[in-house]
DNA sequence: GTCTATACTTGGATAGAC
DNA sequence: GTCTATCCAAGTATAGAC
């Protein structure tokens, strides 16, 4: 052995390094958009994940530590996405176009009940709570950054502090999903964004909404 | 015996009618609100009521019957109160703010909760999930009058279809609660209701929205 | 790292005494 | 109607073999 001068097959070999444990993450994350919070036991994820229940806590300590970061992975593949769609847009109807294609991405693919999940169920869990609100922060910081971004120089942009316009915006998502979930039925939501852009469009045609500031400039 | 006439002492003797059952629901809505549709178990719930455990079952068949029950009368009672501000209100003016006032008396008390605990624990129970839509669908009814007789002839009514505003404020409502459950902190859904009050006052102001149209008349 | 087996806990639900 | 007792299922977590 160590012939090859591959270091992974010296001593420490791991059959399939790391494999189960992502493997692991992704069940979370599908069993928490399936079958909710309470739902998500060590057994079902396990199942999902082609693997053994005790693996789960081997590899996470406990249920809830592989619940949150399944949450941790889902919030940053997500987050670049948009990071992606907000530094590269330039116009303000670009933007809205965009965040709708990506929205629409999110509900279907039950991105965001991963969150909405781990919210609510943080209501049974001493301490979650706290958890989960840590890894909403940066969800917050974005969004404000993003209503900075377009609401830029407009003139009725002090009538709505960008802060309290964040705090609304994600509210609102996560409602939508909450209600999307509820019926199976996204059309209502995708109808908003549909009206949202429409909206955005005809603010800006009557320059009441100037161009976007550039990125790193709210 | 039957000397008094009073039905109630015939024979159907029952020490404290129904009084169980109602307290059982009560203490149904505590428990959902403090620790969460998971948390919600028979035993937690008959702690709360000061009750044994097999009274959940004799009185409502089932944990998920139960706590139906208290959605049901959460349900009807605040629906009450803000069918009673909608009727009286004569200004827009006027009906956001007693709505501001009803809202954050559902913040504080988290009657709110109630319903998203539910809607999102429904994810985990096969068939919950459309028993508490159809609870639902009167308050979108209820939102969309009111849209209806807020925006009444409004000039850019048009450019709002009531059913799509009535979605997405049940949603926001939704959202708002839970982030203000998250970290206990209600004074950012609380900043947007006195924002929202803000702005159609401003609105108000500009004519782009007219008076209220009656009661049944939207 | 992964599995089997197992200990322990909690929860849903029922039977039967009062 | 209410309680005690009890059964059974499911879940968390750990120990130990491979």
């Amino acid at each position: 052995m160590a012939s090859s001068g591959v270091r992974r097959t010296i001593s420490t070999e791991r059959p399939r390094s790391g494999e189960t444990r992502q493997v692991l993450v992704v069940a979370a994350t599908s069993a928490l958009r399936d079958v909710g919070f309470a739902g998500a036991s060590a057994r079902e994820i396990a199942r999902r994940a082609g693997c053994n229940q005790s693996q789960v806590f081997y590899h996470f300590g406990s249920v809830v530590e592989l619940l949150l970061a399944a949450l941790d992975e889902v919030s940053a593949s997500r987050m670049a996405a948009y990071r992606s769609v907000l530094d590269q847009a330039t116009t303000l109807t670009g933007l809205v176009e965009s965040a709708q294609t990506i929205l629409t991405e999110d509900l279907d693919s039950g991105y965001v009940t991963v969150l909405v999940e781990m919210i609510s169920g943080a209501q049974s869990v001493p301490g979650l709570g706290d958890q989960v609100a840590q890894r909403l922060v940066p969800w917050k910081a974005f969004a404000e950054e993003a209503v900075k971004r377009a609401l830029g120089a407009a003139p009725l942009g002090p009538l709505v502090p960008a802060g309290e316009a964040a705090h609304a915006i994600v509210a609102g998502l996560l409602g939508l999903e909450l209600l999307a979930n509820l019926d199976g039925d996204r059309t209502q939501a995708i109808a908003l964004f549909g009206r949202a852009r429409m909206l955005v469009g005809l603010l800006e045609l009557t320059g009441a909404l100037p161009g976007m500031s550039a990125p790193g400039q709210p």
